[in-house]
DNA sequence: TCAGTTTGGTTTCATAACGAGACCATATTG
DNA sequence: CAATATGGTCTCGTTATGAAACCAAACTGA
């Protein structure tokens, strides 16, 4: 059968990654974070097979997370340009990425080195914070009890006083 | 031919994503941090096929990411639990879910409500920070030039005095 | 105690997705 | 004008997925 998709699903994580959860798409949205924007370069960068990529790109601009534009003379060459939403998607991959060079360190290398252009500091490594900037563990949140069947799709828990995470 | 892997890939996005960047991997560390621990909820929660379930678990015990505890008396029942790793998810999935609510919020529901344990605050929006807490864009960080072979696999603008990101 | 259920799988099979490579039409370059 | 770059599409063989059936070892309840 079809793989199964999550377009209607009331969970954001799985609508989310209905967008950008398969092989392809976050590198894809890294790469033109980097500053690629033609179909040649990512299909070289990537190694990607060619008509998969054209099914993701056109996936992504169908999704808004890339636009398509027509830079030829004659509107013979194309770019994908990261749209705002898929800007936005700077925190899923900084976090990916930092959770990988932890976890999965580089044979070779060193971590990423992502520094602040303005005052040239390293940036601050992601975490999930309260509001006054603590970093928090998935023990010490919790979510209110009104607010109790937004985080599962069909929570086996759904009910508690207070829902935790772990 | 098969799908392809990035196991031996120098691109830390591209590792992660091979533990965890598939169509259920994060769903079900999703669901783990919400406290799901058996094979049969998982199945539950989240429709899954069976055979798919056994494999992702068992490749996300075999990274690491959860770890098999055998409960029962006479140990005929397993309970999947997050490690230290797969807790460290924790940035990620609310990164995407805070990006889902954004963007594709749900049709029904309000955004994830999540609050400090401690302080009953609602937690911070996610985002790369600079060294003082200032949310930075991907248009505001650079890679220094030491670095530059870091951040892509196989970057055709490697070489730059400074690698721009957008 | 013994049938039925829960749990955690495995097997089989049809369908969908993927990857490689060939092919193609339209610019652009030399 | 020929060669190449660009951005695709098409076909075909391989792999992954999903549904359902099947299974064996606890556990449950009457």
């Amino acid at each position: 059968m079809a793989r199964k998709r999550f377009d209607d699903s009331n969970c954001s994580v799985a609508r989310a990654l209905n967008e950008v959860g398969d092989w392809w798409s976050l590198l894809i949205v890294l790469h033109a974070m980097y500053g690629t924007r033609r179909f040649v370069d990512f299909q070289k960068e990537l190694g990607i097979a060619r008509n998969i990529l054209c099914d993701r790109l056109a996936r992504l601009v169908e999704n808004d997370v890339l636009r398509k534009e027509e830079v030829g003379e004659h509107g013979s060459r194309q770019e994908y340009r990261l749209t705002d939403k898929g800007r936005e998607l700077f925190p899923v991959v900084i976090a990916l990425r930092q959770w990988g060079d932890k976890w999965n360190p580089a044979p070779n290398g060193a971590p990423l080195n992502l520094r602040d252009r303005e005052t040239g500091q390293p940036i601050e490594p992601m975490a999930v914070r309260s509001a006054d900037g603590k970093p928090l563990t998935v023990r010490e949140v919790f979510v209110p009890e009104d607010d109790i069947e937004t985080p599962l799709q069909d929570s086996a828990e759904a009910g508690k006083k207070q829902k935790n995470m772990g």
